[in-house]
RNA sequence: GUGAGCGUAGCUCAGCGGUAGAGCAUCGGACUGUGGCUCCGAGGGUCGUGGGUUCAAAUCCCAUCGCUCACCCCA
C-alpha cells in the first residue's frame, strides 16, 4: 500500500530552474522598464475569471474558448450555494488577459481618468493545446494595453515602436513585422459576406476545417496554412480592397506612422489573427529563430471591446509577447549570457574550530548587511575542502576564519580568481570584496 | 484530437539476444590551515511500464504510458 509514486510535473508545464531563471528575471526588467518609459502602469490582474468573460470577449467559437481552457466550478455544492444553483458558477485560469484589462477598465470606472489608461500586465496564461516548441500550457505573457477616447493611429504605431526597443535591447536583431486592418463594424460584415460567398463557390476544394469556418468564421480561413489550400486562399478577395473610407484612411496612416519612425514592416492581407474582438488593425512580430511557434508578439486593436462587455464606449489597442518565445531567441542569440547571469556568490565563509564559529556567524551577517550573497556553512569541515567547495559554487572571495585569525583580529580574505590574499579586520573586509 | 521520432545512472550517451557500461556530475580518500591539476575508490539502475517469443530479452514482437517535434491554432 505504500507503493511510492514518482511525481513529475503536469503535461505542458515546466519548471524554470537557475540559472534560467535569472534571464527570466533580466528579462522581465528590460520590459518592465520599457513599457515604463512610454508611461505604462503595471495592472494585476486574477489569474482565473468568469468563464462567460472569455466566451464573450475572445469568442465562443474561437478554439480558445471552446475547447482549450480550463473551467471549473467555483464553490462545489456545499450548504450555502446548494440552495440556489446547486452549484457554483464556472470560473476560468485565464488563457489572455486582454478581457480582464477590459473587464478591470469598466469595474473601475478608468473611462474618468485623465488621458488615454495605458496599463500593463505581465504573468501564465493556461491554454490546454498539445505541448511543443514555444507552446505550453502554462506560459507567460506580457501585455500591453491603451484605453480611451481616441484610436489615433499613432498609438498604434508607437505601441509597436515600443515593442521594437524592447526587441533592441535584448540584442534580437532579426524579426518581422507583419501588418494588416479587417476593418470595422461599418465594412467588416460586408467583406465577410463577400468572402462566404466566394468560399462557397470553392467548398470542396476546401479541408473539414476551413468548410466548416466558412459559417463560423470566415476569416479564419485566409489564416490556413494548409499547402493544398494556398492557391485559393491567395485568390479570394482581400480585406483591404473592401475597406471603408474610415478604415482605409486609418491603416494608411498607420503605415505612415511607422514609416516616421522607421519601422520596417510588410502588410500582410492574410494576418486576421483568432481573437473576435479585433478590429481594424493587426499585427504580429515573427521571429526565424522559433520553431513553427514563430510569433514573439501580436495585438491589435479592439475598439468595440468595452460596449460588448456592458462597459462604455472605449477605443483599444494592445499586444502580448510570448516570453517563453523572447527567452528561447534570447538564449539562442547567446549575446546577453554575460548580462544576464544570476549574480555571483561574492563570500565562502571558511570557519575552522567551535571557537571560531560566532566570529564567523557575525562577519556573514555583516556581509549580507552590506549587500553581499555570501556562504557559510553549517557543518565545519577541513580547510581543503572548504575552499574546493568555495570555488565550485563559483565564489568570488574566500574568507577563512580560523583561531588564528580571531584572536589576530584579521581574517584572511582570499581572491579566488588570483589567488591573491590579504588579512583584514572585520571592517575592511567589504571594501576589498567590492575592489 | 491526428502523425512521426525517441524513452538505459542526476546529465550526455554507448551497448541491439548471453553476468548493465563510459564520460561528466556527486560523495570519500591520497592531502591534519590554503581551491583549480592529478591519481585511487564509492554510491547511484526493477534498461519507462505491462505482456509475449526464447534455454536466455536493455536488445526481437505487441500493447500502454511519457517526452519531443510537427499538424491544427496561437504568444
Amino acid at each position: 500500500m505504500t507503493e511510492k509514486k514518482k511525481f513529475h510535473s503536469v503535461r505542458g508545464v515546466r519548471d524554470i530552474l537557475p540559472p534560467d531563471s535569472s534571464l527570466w528575471n533580466w528579462f522581465e526588467q528590460a520590459a518592465r522598464d520599457t513599457l515604463e518609459t512610454y508611461n505604462f502602469r503595471e495592472i494585476r490582474l486574477p489569474i482565473f475569471e468568469d468563464t462567460e468573460l472569455f466566451a464573450r470577449s475572445v469568442g465562443a467559437e474561437t478554439d480558445i474558448v471552446s475547447k482549450e481552457m480550463y473551467t471549473f466550478q467555483d464553490q462545489p455544492a456545499d450548504l450555502e450555494s446548494a440552495n440556489e444553483m446547486g452549484r457554483g458558477k464556472a470560473v476560468s485560469l485565464r488563457p489572455e488577459a486582454t478581457a480582464s484589462v477590459v473587464r478591470a477598465y469598466i469595474e473601475h470606472g478608468m473611462q474618468t481618468l485623465p488621458g488615454l489608461v495605458k496599463l500593463y500586465y505581465l504573468g501564465p496564461m493556461f491554454r490546454r493545446e498539445r505541448p511543443q516548441k514555444g507552446r505550453y500550457r502554462q506560459f507567460y505573457q506580457i501585455g500591453a494595453e491603451v484605453l480611451g477616447q481616441s484610436d489615433h493611429p499613432a498609438i498604434d504605431a508607437e505601441m509597436i515602436e515600443m515593442l521594437i526597443v524592447l526587441l533592441g535591447r535584448c540584442k534580437i536583431e532579426s524579426w518581422t513585422l507583419l501588418v494588416n486592418s479587417i476593418g470595422d463594424a461599418n465594412c467588416r460584415p460586408a467583406y465577410v459576406a463577400l468572402l462566404r460567398e466566394e468560399l462557397r463557390k470553392v467548398k470542396n476544394q476546401l479541408g473539414a476545417d476551413s468548410q466548416r469556418r466558412i459559417d463560423t468564421n470566415p476569416l479564419r480561413v485566409l489564416d490556413s496554412k494548409l499547402a493544398e489550400e494556398q492557391a485559393i486562399v491567395a485568390s479570394l478577395p482581400k480585406i483591404a480592397d473592401h475597406l471603408c473610407d474610415d478604415c482605409r484612411n486609418h491603416f494608411a496612416e498607420l503605415r505612415r506612422q511607422l514609416d516616421l519612425r522607421s519601422i520596417p514592416y510588410t502588410v500582410d492581407p492574410r494576418l486576421v489573427r483568432g481573437l473576435d474582438y479585433y478590429t481594424r488593425t493587426t499585427f504580429e512580430i515573427t521571429s526565424p529563430h522559433l520553431g513553427a511557434q514563430n510569433a514573439l508578439a501580436g495585438g491589435g486593436r479592439y475598439d468595440g471591446l468595452s460596449e460588448m462587455l456592458g462597459g462604455p464606449p472605449a477605443k483599444c489597442i494592445g499586444f502580448a509577447l510570448g516570453e517563453d518565445r523572447f527567452i528561447e531567441v534570447i538564449q539562442a542569440a547567446g549575446s546577453l549570457d554575460r548580462a544576464t547571469a544570476g549574480r555571483p556568490l561574492d563570500a565562502f565563509i571558511v570557519w575552522l574550530g567551535a571557537a571560531a564559529y560566532p566570529a564567523a556567524v557575525r562577519l556573514a551577517r555583516r556581509l549580507r548587511q552590506e549587500g553581499f550573497r555570501v556562504e557559510i556553512p553549517a557543518e565545519e569541515s577541513k580547510l581543503k575542502k572548504a575552499l574546493s567547495l568555495a570555488e565550485r559554487l563559483g565564489a568570488r572571495f574566500a574568507i577563512i576564519v580560523g583561531d588564528q585569525e580571531v584572536a589576530a583580529g584579521a581574517y584572511a580574505v582570499k581572491r579566488l580568481a588570483d589567488g591573491e590574499q590579504r588579512k583584514l579586520a572585520e571592517s575592511d573586509v567589504a571594501g576589498f570584496l567590492r575592489g
